[in-house]
DNA sequence: TGATTGATGTTATGTTATTACGTCTCAGCC
DNA sequence: GGCTGAGACGTAATAACATAACATCAATCA
């Protein structure tokens, strides 16, 4: 299975990781906030990595590059970059993952392979939410939303048969 | 979609608990599977509480009924009881809650309140399911779906003004 | 200058979940 | 009866995930 999958498909991955840097970098200065270097790496792991990762696993990487090496200094990076929508924490695996999606405000919806453990993250359609019409039948004011998806992706259907 | 999900209404609970139990006991005898009295103590505990319980306050609770002190005998019977639908498992919130429905086979949406704590657990429906639409477009098979809203329920809405 | 704020680091601890292994019971079979 | 395999339950130990509390430093600003 291909250890470096977007979505589910095959990308050039050169390129995009600076390029999605870049675009974060400029974002926060825009918006006033600090992407400083421990954020920054962090950012650029899950990039890198392309997959979720566990904040141990950033944390382990963040160390290796001279950064500090108790789990807060991972926690507080993987915070501030889910908070402003950088990167995304998947409940159902504790982990984290770079936004692909980033810039715009969005509710993703995650599909998870549980045979090769790539995650892709689809965009949803806020106005016809199964969630938001719930929410609107029972006068509950949904904040945030989790809506993740076990299965098998369609690369791994193909190599199953 | 149900339109009236337990969870923020009142209600009798007197009556539901031992209903409940004895639906899953026959439910189980069907089947041919073992509700065992670890497994039937598990299932009141959270029928009675009426809300998501962490693994260990329900450990706590089965310990001092005379059942084993130790993690895996609250795991291996909430992981029984969801197995078979009786219980949910809230990913959010790394606790698990009693079916609200059980019986049928379904995918539930859970609303829960940030404010009170309340969990509702909502019906959807599997053929408008937002999950299922991306799951067709992408070719993904899912095989389980984790649907979570954190926001404010009607009884918080109100009493907030 | 002194106060405030926000970022980073550390130590220590808390919370959630699993692995590994021994025992018991019961059903199926000789 | 005695053997065997499956499944349930118990324990001890450990792993994995997450936060609290506190010290330091730099930038900002009255
Ligand atoms: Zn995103
Ligand atoms: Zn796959
Ligand atoms: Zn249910
Ligand atoms: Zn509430």
């Amino acid at each position: 299975m291909d250890p470096n999958p977007i979505g589910f498909q095959h990308h050039d991955h050169s390129h995009c990781v600076a390029d999605a840097v870049e675009a974060a970098d400029r974002s926060c200065r825009e918006a006033g906030l600090q992407l400083t270097p421990v954020r920054k790496r962090t950012l650029e792991i899950l990039l890198e990595e392309h997959r979720a990762l566990g904040a141990y696993d950033v944390l382990a990487r963040l160390s290796e590059d001279g950064f500090g090496s108790q789990p807060p200094v991972a926690y507080r990076a993987l915070d501030f970059l889910t908070k402003h929508g950088f990167v995304h924490k998947i409940e159902k695996l504790n982990a984290f993952i770079a936004c692909a999606h980033p810039g715009e405000l969005h509710t993703p919806a995650f599909l998870i392979c549980t045979s090769c453990q790539a995650v892709a993250e689809a965009e949803t359609d806020p106005s016809h939410s199964l969630l938001a019409n719930i929410a609107e039948t029972t006068g509950f004011r949904i904040s945030r939303a989790v809506l993740e998806a076990e299965g098998t992706c369609p690369n791994c259907l193909a190599s199953e048969k």
